[in-house]
DNA sequence: GTATCTGCAAAACATTTGCAATTCT
DNA sequence: AGAATTGCAAATGTTTTGCAGATAC
């Protein structure tokens, strides 16, 4: 818990217990550590690290109280979950729209601002973008199909 | 192994073994028979659709071979791996860049060209595509860094 | 006949579930 | 006390791995 800062401003614990209550999840000690190691560390870890991280501070943490939390969290929409690894799920506590870069060689995961997309007109040819090479390109929409909204 | 019509062509059981073959891949009747299954079936399959599939025309089948065979696949480029979804990967053999959209309700996997994305200047404003309603909208970019490029 | 391909069975993981124990008010 | 939260242990489901048997050239 060593990097409280964010964006420019520093994210006090008051400040971000306020937000899950107004999202209706009852702060408990548990779900405040949770939902702070992902404010202040924006490094889009999976449930594991998350617990690595946390079970430090809070030795009697268990995964499953993690996994409890994260789906709470991506339900009521303070966070949301990345599945750009293939085998595991990235969340992220920024839930402004903005695109994601892994490499494909130490495996960070870096977010790229969508400005910064459409500044090149075409995203089909973009090959690099903040100085890191492109190899994959993959768009993922979600919602409701035309033929469920008729019913 | 219905629909042979893709794209207004036919595509035929030759043509498909020449692209193995012209990719370094021995076209055994297994990797055929899978890969021609990718190219009639538009469907972003499972590797377990794919198994429930096939294990109708060759009933000795196992999934280990689907398995490794779509590994082969997208290790030479012929098909792509879409982790559209947070607990199984789909494949694609159209490797051209294309959106997908998954309809949250009855979970399938469309295609959207990114040519009807361009249309509308700013993709995160976009809130319908295709007529199907639009709650999420993920970019995930990958290669190397360039931290990982500078050694 | 040697290399490649296939398939079984087991292992390896991430994630989920059932239920009991704990905590909070 | 009663409701919500947490945590253990087992289950689930996908993908991987080791190895033996089958197949191909």
């Amino acid at each position: 818990m060593k990097k409280l800062e964010n964006e420019g401003r520093i994210t006090v614990a008051k400040e971000l217990k306020d937000i899950l209550i107004k999202k209706g999840i009852s702060p408990s000690y548990h779900r405040l550590k949770i939902y702070e190691y992902l404010m202040n560390n924006r490094i889009h870890p999976s449930a594991d690290m998350i617990y690595a991280d946390i079970i430090k501070l809070i030795p009697t943490l268990s995964k499953t109280t993690i996994y409890n939390t994260l789906k709470t969290f991506v339900g009521k929409g303070i966070v949301s979950s990345l599945t750009i690894e293939d085998n595991e799920i990235r969340y992220d506590a920024d839930i402004t729209f903005h695109a994601h870069f892994k490499c494909l060689n130490c495996n960070t995961v870096y977010d790229v601002g969508i400005d910064q997309l459409r500044s090149d007109k075409k995203l089909g040819m973009l090959k690099k973008i903040d100085g890191h090479l492109i190899t994959e390109k993959h768009i993922y929409l979600k919602g409701i199909c035309k033929k469920c909204q008729q019913h």
